[in-house]
DNA sequence: TTGAAAGCGCTAACAC
DNA sequence: GTGTTAGCGCTTTCAA
């Protein structure tokens, strides 16, 4: 029942050659004769013979393995974005140790030594809620590069060794505001639930595009949803509780589709039409954008090139190369049933 | 920059005692004198050794990793499976390897090849389409648990070392069905998406209600979709299509959220007004169901507690306990506002 | 309570 | 083209 442990030895002994001899099939050397490599392919065969990745990985130094790191595994984006990275790797023979921190520094920091003493050959931060505020508290991050190349998935952060693929959250935004604008709202709502990294390059982008055009919005009209990420109800009724309290609006950008979600359904609510007399702009351009009804109009921020491009580089940093420490992708708005074109 | 390599002998220097003394404190053996421990302790302390997980793992065959396969890691239910068990094993020390398959046998065949030639210690089946028809399409499960213990998340299989932990689908659907009909749902329909093992268990549990309760359904009430899985639009089109071609129904009772989801927006479409004119009831009781509006009632079958036996199962079967090889837990329906109350 | 030494299974440098 | 052998870093008898 047990595996039968068998090694390098055993099949030396079955093809009669030695144990070099068979590590270099294993490892498609050229230096082998026809007839040697098949003797030695045929006694694999017969004993189902698998190479201990350990001794392997012990001489090595690798076992071709990088570590994901992401808050929660299950949240839509991050899923998406873990599901994408495996398949990138995976193509490049490389597997993933998956860990969900949760939010909290200390987590992490225990996650990554983790991964290190596992010896992954890098990391994969996912999420911009990886990097916090102050170079203390994002130290850990500078330390683990100094043992293995760190790749941040929506994150900034300069140091040697670690490396950024990000959208342009500021860009994306700005332009989503001039948009919605542009369409003729007037009273926008913007609504957040996130103080990441990109949760405030987000923001600057809403504000810079109101200054630019020349509106201004009350402070009460930047609204922050404190709950549970997918508590789309709760979303609603924060937005519902507003409305009671006298603050009005006729458009809501959203730093996520769920919250997108949210004011379709206050919307509703309220019996406005979307998008003639309401508009909403999500984010991240998630399945849920197609789920709502009307469909959602959302930013895509380009996720799975974000990941190839991630992918891409972390394996030229594996193999040496000289890598841009920064990439940063362009977003796109999708447009669908919650917003209007341009008032002429 | 590189890491330093730092060895066990490096330590056993430092502290001036043997390796083996080194390996005992590390392992936390009683047979240290506490001087001697401290002075171990201090050494790696100062030198922020980490011990070598390869080598240790070659000598104890283990080292402490579980594969996880599932067919697409992003896919909302597979998703939070997958958070729950990463959850779950990590709390007993165990890291997770992730390999997402997509829906093909060969693929999986090969995912499994690697993660035993990576030495894992079980391997968890996510999802119910891992289970195929034939025994002969399903040897690849009971030929990888010769060699580690394999788990099945809602999949049931018998062979030796391969253990089941499932929700009970069948007699879900079956008091979904039945409750929809008393209700005062005449015209129901079954939308499905997936004809796995349990997809399979659900239409079962469906026709049996319906037998049951001496209500009739013609064979055009079975709707398959065959589209991709986060297709909604695409799924109400397929509901529209129907109704145009002239079939009727009056409730509609989903493989799936997704499904529910396109029901409901199915009704909007058509102004039935819900759910006093139409119901629907969904499957998994996924954050789609308060996205919803009106927020879906939906089956709920109980993921994390499904996810928590899995584990403790496996715990149980790697220490050497008899587990149970099927586990069956119920599943319950959330009601929400898509269903009306039992007709008096 | 501690140390010496024999593996664990594989790779790669070096000889032939 | 093939074999010999010295590690890789750790655990674990077996002696002391």
């Amino acid at each position: 029942m047990k595996d039968h442990a068998t090694t390098i030895y055993d099949i030396s002994e079955l093809a009669g050659v030695s144990i070099a001899t068979v590590s270099r099939v294993l490892n498609g050397s050229p230096n082998v004769s026809d007839a040697t490599r098949k003797k030695v392919l045929d006694a694999i065969e017969a004993s189902g013979y698998t190479p201990n990745a350990f001794a392997r990985g012990l001489g090595l130094n690798t076992m071709k393995t990088i570590g994901i790191l992401a808050a929660d595994s299950s949240d839509l984006y991050l899923a998406k974005a873990i599901y994408h990275l495996e398949r990138e790797l995976r193509a490049n023979d490389y597997d993933c140790l998956l860990c969900c921190t949760g939010y909290e520094l200390e987590n992490r920091k225990s996650a990554i030594d983790l991964l290190i003493s596992k010896k992954v050959d890098g990391i994969i931060l996912v999420g911009s809620n990886f990097i916090y505020d102050t170079d203390e508290e994002n130290a850990y991050i500078v330390e683990a590069a100094r043992t293995v190349p760190v790749m941040l998935l929506n994150g900034a952060l300069e140091a040697p060794n670690v490396y950024s693929i990000t959208s342009d959250d500021y860009k994306s935004m700005y332009e989503a505001a001039s948009e919605l604008i542009d369409s003729g709202v007037t009273n926008i709502l913007y609504y957040y639930n996130s103080i990441s990294y990109s949760g405030k390059r987000k923001e600057k982008g809403f504000r810079s595009a109101l200054k630019d055009r020349g509106v201004t919005v009350p402070e009460n009209h930047l609204q922050y949803f404190d709950g549970t990420r997918e508590d789309v109800p709760g979303m609603a009724a924060q937005l519902l509780a507003l409305h009671k309290k006298g603050v009005t609006f006729d458009g809501v950008i959203a730093a996520d589709d769920t919250l997108a979600m949210s004011a379709v359904k206050y919307a509703r609510t309220l019996g406005l039409s979307i998008p003639e007399e309401f508009s909403v702009i999500g984010y991240n351009n998630s399945m849920l954008s197609t789920c709502s009804d009307p469909e959602l109009s959302s930013i895509d921020n380009k996720l799975e090139t974000l990941c190839q491009h991630l992918t891409a580089t972390l394996m030229g940093v594996l193999g040496g190369a000289d890598m841009p420490k920064i990439t940063v992708f362009s977003g796109e708005i999708a447009h669908r049933k919650t917003t209007r074109p341009k008032t002429t």
